[in-house]
DNA sequence: TCCTTTCTCGAAACCGGTTTCGAAGCTTTG
DNA sequence: CAAAGCTTCGAAACCGGTTTCGAGAAAGGA
């Protein structure tokens, strides 16, 4: 692979220069038979087809995509539009999404085609203009809300699509998730477990489906183990860590604060850990606090973030193969994929100062 | 904008299902005259150009881009490739600036293809699959080495592209870049003015130019403050969290600690804070840490992290600026410019606990 | 009125591939 | 030895646009 020959005589083409038509001329064949020899046809016999595979070769040919693309009907490209960030904290998750969803396409032979949305406009416009100018096959779409209106805009034009999280409508597309309910069950167990009976949570915006679920954990464990729910204790956030700061400094200050705080994202529990600091709470001793993400980021604060994680890496290529499944055949029965978030112990939670077990041992 | 117009006997297309040729037979045109009515050719009667328009907006035709762009012979698409991410703690940097470029390259009609690199072949492999499928038109490259071998593969090309950070043949390319220089001069400054004397530096990998470049910027104004230059005290790291615990306790554990320590990135200054830590210093009082990226994500840790830091948005807007010159014109001269980093203070940098200003005043 | 100029559009080539169809040439069979 | 069957390739249509060229019609000038 030496791409700096410099032979006597030979002539020195920059790559991808040549063109099929080149090809054909050179080897006395026509561009329809140069492509069938080189697409693995039938119909070539096998003395030509090694000549054309050398000459392609030699000569460094490499089909144009964008003509083949055209001649085939088909784009091999995928979309993936990001949400309008407002300079959130934590936006670890999307590169190392995007990295895997891209590594996972191009082995399908697929590309990806990230856009970004404009937040003036409607947030299914980029979704409109990629599908009507026809630039991608399908879509991956990450954050999903209960109702959501890129979902809807897909669904009624028929247009294949994977995504990251559940809608109202899961029943009528392939989606990925994280079972986040079952994540949360498992760390408000842990946080019982460990003594603690008030718990506080700071969740999602209500729009997110995910961060619903997250809540619905959180509750059914609460019942399971007969802790009586507290409505104060569950505050909304809106996955920053500024809505984080807000929610703890309401648990907090409230006559009887919580022992440990159960966090929607780990940006948020960065935001209650802070505003924990800063009225005085000391972690974990004082207040656990949870999070969820697992962004490596929290190995480094003081005390470590104890947080649920989840393998991104797993997300992207499950989701490529949903899509790509859907691709090959779009009349398929929709089909789902659920993962599973393991707790992540790193520090920042604990048994409470006072343990008083009042009534944990007669429900278990 | 209605698109679930239920008109009586209107007709629903779903959208992109109408071609130029439909567009044509159903006006009595020919495709060539459609095109160029909707192209804006002086050579097409005000009645035509208005029957076409309307025509194509009732019918919803919107070009197909393949279509489009093969014959026009271009690809209005613009490659990032990926570097591959050892799970680093900070890659907020890598999805902010995705985003920002990608919203730049939407302004001058340019799409985003997004590849990751794979880590088993070698750097230049995606880019010269790229340019050889014809798949782009440039590239954006960021976190340049000296020697990078995709400019030098991109160079002997005479392919296209802009790189964020300078490299070893920075005169033959064009280039955006923060002036880390300066920035670690300012910082540097920073904290001499505070009192201190004994500044440790924990650089990246020396494949990055920009890491010369901070520790350039540091070298000299300890200089020009008359300090002189402990060569312990500068500590090569990788700019990783653990890069960065590793190459802290090398400088903590010595018997003149340093009483401030500058980092080539956040990522780097989270692993230091983190040996410091655990080594019983107290920050800020009695060690300084300063970071360089101004991850939103470092206000949130304790103490804050004074940091660097730069538009992530300009960044990804001056970039594609430059590159757009250069594809419209690709014999223009070289050229590149240099955005500065601002100090933002936050709380993990002060004064030391005991203030020697042994030969302070004799230099200033 | 006739010729020239201008306006407007159709025809066709082109971008660079893929794929279908049919016709050679060669081999096999009756 | 002729008819039938394969093998192998050329010819041409096609994907969906853009762009060049030239012709016919309308308008202007002599």
């Amino acid at each position: 692979m030496n791409d700096m020959k410099a032979g006597p005589e030979e002539e020195w083409v920059k790559s991808g220069e040549v063109r099929i038509s080149d090809l054909a001329a050179e080897l006395g064949l026509t561009k329809g038979t140069v492509s069938r020899a080189l697409n693995g046809y039938e119909d070539i016999s096998k003395k030509t087809r090694k000549r054309v595979m050398e000459a392609a070769t030699k000569r460094g040919y490499v089909p144009t995509t964008q003509a083949r693309r055209l001649a085939m009907g088909l784009t091999e490209t995928i979309g993936l539009v990001l949400p309008p960030m407002p300079s959130q904290p934590v936006n670890t998750f999307v590169s190392e999404f995007i990295n895997s969803v891209s590594a996972a396409l191009h082995l399908h032979g697929y590309d990806l085609l990230v856009h970004s949305a404009n937040s003036e406009e409607s947030e299914v416009e980029p979704y409109r203009r990629l599908v009507q100018s026809r630039k991608v096959d399908g879509f991956i779409i990450f954050r999903t809300n209960e109702k959501d209106p890129r979902v809807n805009y897909l669904l009624n034009e028929g247009f294949p699509f994977v995504t990251h999280g559940r809608t109202a409508r899961m029943a009528e597309h392939d989606w990925f998730d994280i079972d986040g309910e079952k994540a949360f069950r498992d760390a408000t167990s842990h946080l019982i477990k460990l003594g603690h009976q008030r718990i506080g949570f700071v969740g999602g915006g209500k729009e997110f489906f995910s961060a619903q679920l997250r809540l619905k954990g959180f509750r059914a464990m609460l019942e399971e183990c007969c802790l009586e729910k507290v409505p104060s204790l569950e505050q909304p956030g809106d996955l920053t860590g500024q809505g984080g700061e807000i929610a703890a400094q309401n648990l907090l200050k409230q006559t009887r604060p919580p022992t440990a705080i159960l966090c929607a994202n780990d940006a948020t529990a960065l935001g209650v850990m802070k505003a924990a600091r800063e009225l005085g709470f000391n972690i974990p001793e004082e207040l656990s606090v949870i999070g969820y993400d697992g962004i490596a980021l929290g190995a480094y604060i003081d005390p470590p973030l104890t947080t649920l994680t989840f393998s991104i890496e797993e997300s992207g290529k499950e989701m490529v193969n949903l899509l790509m499944r859907r691709l090959k055949n779009p009349d398929l029965p929709v089909i789902s994929k659920l993962a599973s978030a393991i707790l992540k112990l790193r520090g920042s939670e604990g048994p409470p100062s006072s343990i008083q077990n009042k009534n944990l041992e007669t429900c278990l």
